[in-house]
DNA sequence: CACAAAAGAGAGCAGTGCTCTTGACAATGG
DNA sequence: CCATTGTCAAGAGCACTGCTCTCTTTTGTG
């Protein structure tokens, strides 16, 4: 939570139980969120666990959206985290690695977090607009992703169609990379996350016994075609 | 005539007012869905909208999550009726053409019942258990795609690895097909969902304006690598 | 017609997010 | 040193929710 740094410079003591408490409602929160699932976080609940009125909550979070936005802009930047690990980790011009560690750790991550994952890749909770803190983060994966592609240098034709229909993706790759050669990032992207949502969403049930195999099998032939 | 009075007889007045009721309590529960989304699907509310009691509602559905089900089967068989009808409507040997359908078909469902969409293809309810109805009518799109796999005999290694990971897919083909193109055919399955649910679920915003020209792009090239 | 089965209505329970008011406390200015 | 000010927690209450139970009405059929 980014606290107000208008407010009276001191940063006494009440400003630190403030930071505090906020970030131990927030715990709270993930708690009952990889326990019980999205929907059924409550506030009641929480402030039960913390042994404070539930009015009392709202004293640090508005209300239970904010609370939400929290939490979503944790798991975005857990899985940021990760993924941006597992490139570091690579040599920078391998560019089959670096896309493998990738896709691994988002796999991974919806692996150890699967509520997590869920809350930040599946169905968008109605009513709930996701506000401008969160696309920061939220970008952090896909960004990662296209540079590692954008680095590979790789061969593509050109397509204005595709060009203005992917005009916001171009102009962050600076025009350093054909349209198509793009768009085959994004198929990338989203054969990734399309496969670990099948899989994590129940679609491989009775079908695919070990999901594992398959994913890595399927990155491996992947990255045979994107990168290098 | 044989008169069997002791079971569910002739099928009266009664019981068609009874399904009556259950479609319209169905009907005024989609639009519920539509309009608001699935969470803030309440019984009271279709109550109240059909003039009714809402205890009324338990005589036709035992319980929200049983309502639920039967809004899940009806969109995984709208979906499947248009990947059919689609395929059915190539020629059986145009590969191509027929894959190429099938995919449009579920991305056309998607912008047309976007709630839809998101209550069988994104985050599963929490607490919400599938029940055993619902398999047959969700499997029927995978079963299109792998039908249309199999039909283009695609070329592809062995791999006894690949082979037991997917057993219950490689069972449902008898095995008429490699276990490396029928990965392949996993692959673009998760292709298709993953590319579409990014585009639902907002990833695609401020990046891709036109994600109509991508998919199309990305279909055709995907079209070309796993048919003929 | 009589009667049992089916259907509807209403009250009630436990839970939810959220608001408003009230009282307690700590930090600070005169 | 006392009074003011801002912060915090608590409690009651509102309008909801899913669901159960009981009671009454309706209705098809032997």
């Amino acid at each position: 939570m980014p606290e107000s740094t208008v407010t009276k410079p001191a940063q006494g003591y009440r400003a630190r139980v403030r930071a505090e408490l906020t970030a131990e409602i927030k715990a709270a929160a993930t708690r009952q969120l990889e326990a019980e699932g999205a929907t059924s976080l409550s506030l009641r609940a929480i402030a039960r666990e913390m042994g404070m009125a539930s009015s009392a909550i709202y004293r640090y979070f508005p209300s239970r959206d904010e609370l939400f936005t929290a939490l979503i802009i944790d798991a975005y930047n857990d899985v940021g985290d990760r993924v941006e690990a597992a490139d570091a980790a690579c040599a920078p011009t391998n560019y089959h690695d670096r896309f493998l560690g990738v896709a691994k750790a988002i796999r991974q991550f919806a692996l150890d977090s699967p509520h997590q994952y869920a809350l930040i890749y599946g169905s968008p909770i109605p009513g709930y607009k996701a506000p401008q803190d969160t696309i920061d983060p939220a970008v952090r994966v896909p960004v990662c992703l296209m540079t590692i592609l954008v680095d590979a240098k790789p061969k593509g034709g050109k397509s204005k169609k595709l060009d203005q229909a992917m005009a916001g993706l171009m102009d962050f790759t600076g025009h350093s990379i054909t349209p198509v050669a793009l768009a085959r990032g994004v198929q990338a992207w989203g054969e990734i996350m399309g496969l670990i949502s099948l899989e994590m969403f129940g679609h491989f049930e009775n079908a695919i016994s070990d999901p594992a195999v398959l994913f890595d099998h399927a990155m491996g032939e992947l990255a045979d075609r994107v990168v290098q």
